[in-house]
RNA sequence: GGGCGCUUGGCUCAGUGGUAGAGCGUUUGCUUCACAUGCAAAAGGCCACAGGUUCAAAUCCUGUAGCGCCCACCA
């Protein structure tokens, strides 16, 4: 063995080692292993690289992985990747656009072709990283969403909320780029400065209906004397052609008479009631909101929530349309200032203040973003959340730190239907056919004037199916068109934990025949969806608590009968070190990659472990805790090291440190003080390792456990077993000592630090190792000699003495108490002088061994 | 605006109702035959602030302040 531990040299060849010996695949693992314990990795985008919050999140699931293999366990991890629909189209669109190409330009096919083609490139390098980080997942069943497998998957899942009734189309506001002619998503909406102006209009009150209110031009000649007035202010008067309502805030004093009233809208002479919301803000403006259904998110809401009337007066082209009259064909820009002169001429018009606001871009365009009506298909969610929430509620699936509990149920138990339409080109399209003679307009926002919101869910012009249907049932002569629009993301990732296990097929009694929906829910037995779901963990991040995770709960319940997961494992968030979120675009991100590079994987590892505390939010994250994690790994090499260098001096042809604990056990009489001690505490650490690991504190058992292997075994122990091997008498025994502290440390910490406890592993048991692996005639020997399917330390509670750790800690005071007054008194340690013992500490030294023992550590003479 | 979390030695963080701990940094001494990515020793903290509960509070409760994260909104 080298004098330092170079990862470098060892953590590829001892990957391949274990990629070889096939124990990542849990068909593959030697013994019975009836129980299973399973994980699917929440599926990276193909857009990404490793970043830290991978390494923390991938290192928890290996470090359970590899724990419950250790513990005899029919252990699985499943790797996949996500195809992650919005977010891969934008890479794309933009490494495209650099070649002067828009998407439109290539055309759907091409650029389909295209994104394909970055997948091939990127989408398994994540997957690379990980195994650099020393993930031991079970490549052979790696998945990815737009497999043809799970592809069935998601159709079968749409159809199935179809036939239940669940599907429906409606109405919902998106974000328009007019010049794209597309909806796109909030995050590709940039926010800009902009200097305008808010103006405030007044809008005349209609008293008890008396008063009739003319048409401008009457208006303008009579100038009727109108009293009462309420005053909006708006930043976009061009959108008051299609106001519904005026909105105040409930709680506002000022206008609460007013409430249930009418105005009048100007220029349009329309009567408009005023309605009551909590979303207005009383402080802001004049404390009273217009409200524009058709062109704004809040006014949506708002008209959403009061069922009123949607007038669309902007078009998709970005201009007025027929709903405007007479300023039809204005942009948007001209009309407003039509219409502001129009008010100046009404004298409805208060006053202008200047006004610096936030206006919304397209990402990719930077056109000013119209919000539309658009349709788009939903997922009503009312009834799929019930079991969601029972679940939880009731402990089946455990959420851990538990507050997150209360996060997941208040949004399940104010669920809205899921939009799960997307006007994307990258993912799954809809499985849905629309006849042609009934669908002759292209784009898909709503025009014109819609009378109420009410969900109009008449299946009159499209069919539900995974294939295109021969003929067209409502006009029986168009050939029908499937759908432009793709699934949400998230909608496959739902289905994530058992999509990947094989389902629907797995529940197929017969591949050729068609499955009925009710018997999708019953696994094949020998199936991995037999063996391994529901899965037993899963691990992520708080951000996708119910963008991914409860989602996934529902889906499982609904197709499975199952919950996907016993519990759930939220892990903190790692910040830079000044407590800002790492993000790429700030430049606030660490590489973890350039960490291994730098410090090893193991250190890597354990320096994040070791920063996280089971129940904590976030963590700022400090490279100095890899840097003593890097030494820490390098301090069991060395231990090893003088633990191996010690064996070869004493005759030990067997070599089977497994055994010594049987070796131990016959002679626990024989053991010096020490030899107990070390022992004992040996057990304790299994005993709460054990506990801790099962427990999700991983922090806290990495903490633990350097702190026994450097301060109490090194420090104390391998200190002491210098002295003990130099007398004949005790030298064997302290020789299994080491050894078997050893070879119990290395499982303890395999999970933490695989590779290098690994290698050690490789040189205590004199394994052969060839540069790409084992010798092939001994392969099968040597493999199940490897720590990966080792045999998790039970504790050996008739070791655990706490009279002799507390008789142990007393000793290692006296020894510091020497230590320090040699210190202070400048005398070097090596130089031996006489010491006088303190009264309380004699009774302790009467005992023989306990002295001798002092004198050694302390190179002193004990005099009484 | 809503939710959540944090505030402990110079820095990053542990911490059990009852004499404050670690890593890094600092100081002193070590060419001790496993390790200088090391060994031994030391200095350094009225545990954010104010109340309350308790024989006893860094630890439990309430409030205040600062910092941060997430979500929503910005007419």
């Amino acid at each position: 063995m080298d004098k330092q531990y170079e990862p470098k040299n060892c953590e590829t060849k001892i990957y391949e080692l274990w990629e070889k010996s096939g124990f990542f695949n849990p068909d593959r693992l030697p013994g019975k292993r009836r129980k299973k314990y399973s994980i699917s990795i929440p599926p990276p985008n193909i857009t990404g690289s490793l970043h830290m919050g991978h390494a923390l999140n991938n290192t928890i699931q290996d470090i359970l992985t590899r724990y419950y293999r250790l513990r005899g366990k029919k252990t699985l991890w499943l790797p996949g990747i996500d195809h992650a629909g919005i977010a891969t189209q934008n890479v794309v669109e933009k490494k495209i656009s650099k070649e002067g190409l828009t998407r439109h330009q290539l055309g759907r096919d091409k650029f389909i072709e295209r994104v394909w083609q970055w997948k091939e490139k990127y989408g398994n390098l994540i997957l690379e990283q990980l195994k650099k980080l020393g993930c031991s997942c079970d490549w052979s069943r790696s998945r990815f969403t737009l497999d043809k497998e799970y592809e069935q998957a998601v159709q079968t899942a749409f159809i199935n909320y179809y036939k239940k009734g669940y599907i429906y189309r409606g109405p919902r506001i998106v974000n328009w780029c007019p010049r794209c002619a597309t909806a796109i998503s909030d995050i590709e909406v940039k926010y800009q400065e902009e200097k305008g102006a808010l103006w405030y209009i007044k809008y005349p009150l209609l008293e008890n209906s008396k008063f009739q209110f003319p048409n401008s031009k009457q208006y303008l000649n009579s100038k009727p004397k109108i009293q009462k007035f309420i005053t909006v202010a708006t930043t976009r008067p061009e959108t008051m052609l299609g106001d519904a309502a005026v909105a105040v805030n409930p709680k506002e004093e000022r206008y609460k008479k007013l409430v249930g009233q009418k105005v009048i809208l100007p220029i349009m002479n329309r009567e408009i009631p005023i309605v009551a919301h909590r979303l207005v803000d009383l402080n802001f403006g004049t404390g009273a909101l217009k409200i524009t259904p058709a062109h704004d998110k809040t006014d949506w809401q708002i008209g959403k929530e009061n069922n009123l009337e949607i007038i669309n007066v902007i078009g998709p082209d970005g201009k007025m349309s027929k709903e405007a009259g007479k300023y039809e064909g204005l942009s948007t820009l001209e009309a407003r200032k039509k219409i502001i002169a129009e008010l100046e001429i009404l004298g409805l018009l208060e006053k202008t203040e200047e006004y610096e606001h936030q206006i919304s871009l397209c990402d990719r365009c930077h056109t000013p973003v119209e919000p539309q009506i658009s349709t788009q298909w939903f997922v009503q969610m009312e009834k799929l959340a019930q079991p969601a929430i029972k679940a939880v509620k009731n402990n089946k699936i455990k959420i851990i730190p538990e507050r997150y509990k209360k996060v997941y149920l208040d949004w399940l138990n104010n669920i809205e239907d899921w939009c799960i339409s997307r006007q994307l080109w990258w993912g799954h399209r809809l499985p849905i056919w629309l006849c042609q003679t009934a669908n002759k307009i292209k784009n898909p926002c709503l025009s014109g004037r819609q009378e109420k919101l009410k969900i109009k869910n008449i299946n009159n012009d499209y069919v539900v199916s995974a294939t295109r249907p021969k003929k067209c049932p409502f006009c029986g002569q168009c050939e029908m068109k499937q759908s432009e629009d793709v699934l949400d993301t998230w909608f496959s990732s739902a289905l994530w934990p058992f999509a990947t296990l094989g389902w629907p097929i797995a529940c197929a009694q017969n591949k050729k025949s068609k499955i009925k929906i009710k018997k999708y829910c019953k696994p094949i037995r020998g199936t991995d969806l037999d063996k391994f779901f529901p899965t037993s963990l899963l691990s992520t991040d708080r951000g996708i608590l119910y963008l991914w995770v409860a989602r996934m709960v529902f889906s499982s319940l609904e197709f499975l009968k199952k919950i996907p997961f016993k519990t759930v494992y939220i892990h903190a968030t790692i910040l830079n070190p000044e407590g800002r979120r790492m993000s790429k675009s700030l430049g606030t991100g660490i590489d973890p990659l350039g960490l291994i590079d730098k410090y090893g994987a193991d250190a890597v590892r354990l320096g994040l472990i070791i920063q996280t505390n089971r129940d904590q939010q976030a963590i700022r994250f400090d490279e100095r805790t890899i840097l003593a994690a890097r030494n820490f790994v390098n301090k069991l090499w060395n231990i090893s090291r003088f633990i191996e260098i010690s064996t070869k001096q004493i005759q030990d042809s067997k070599s089977e440190i497994q055994n010594k604990s049987k070796i131990l056990n016959s002679k626990i009489k024989t053991l010096t003080l020490s030899d107990r001690w070390i022992l004992s505490r040996l057990n304790s650490v299994i005993d709460s390792i054990t506990k801790k690991i099962a427990d999700y504190q991983f922090g806290e058992a990495g903490q633990e456990l350097y702190e026994f292997v450097w301060h109490e075994f090194a420090d104390w122990y391998l200190e002491i077993s210098k002295f003990q091997m130099a007398e004949k008498k005790l030298k064997n025994n302290t020789i299994y000592c080491l050894k078997f502290i050893i070879y119990n440390l290395l499982k303890l910490l395999h999970p933490f630090i695989p590779f290098v406890t690994e290698e050690i592993n490789i040189h205590l048991n004199n394994l052969t190792i060839e540069k790409n692996g084992v010798l092939p005639e001994k392969a099968m020997e040597q493999f199940s000699q490897l720590l990966i399917v080792a045999n998790w330390s039970a504790v050996k509670r008739k070791y655990i003495n706490k009279k002799i750790e507390s008789q142990f800690e007393k000793i290692k005071k006296i020894v510091a108490e020497i230590r320090n007054w040699k210190s202070e008194q400048k005398i070097p340690f090596n130089q031996e002088v006489e010491y006088q013992i303190q009264k309380e500490e004699k009774n302790l030294l009467i005992i023989k061994e306990v002295k001798t023992l002092v004198e050694q550590m302390t190179k002193t003479k004990l005099i009484s």
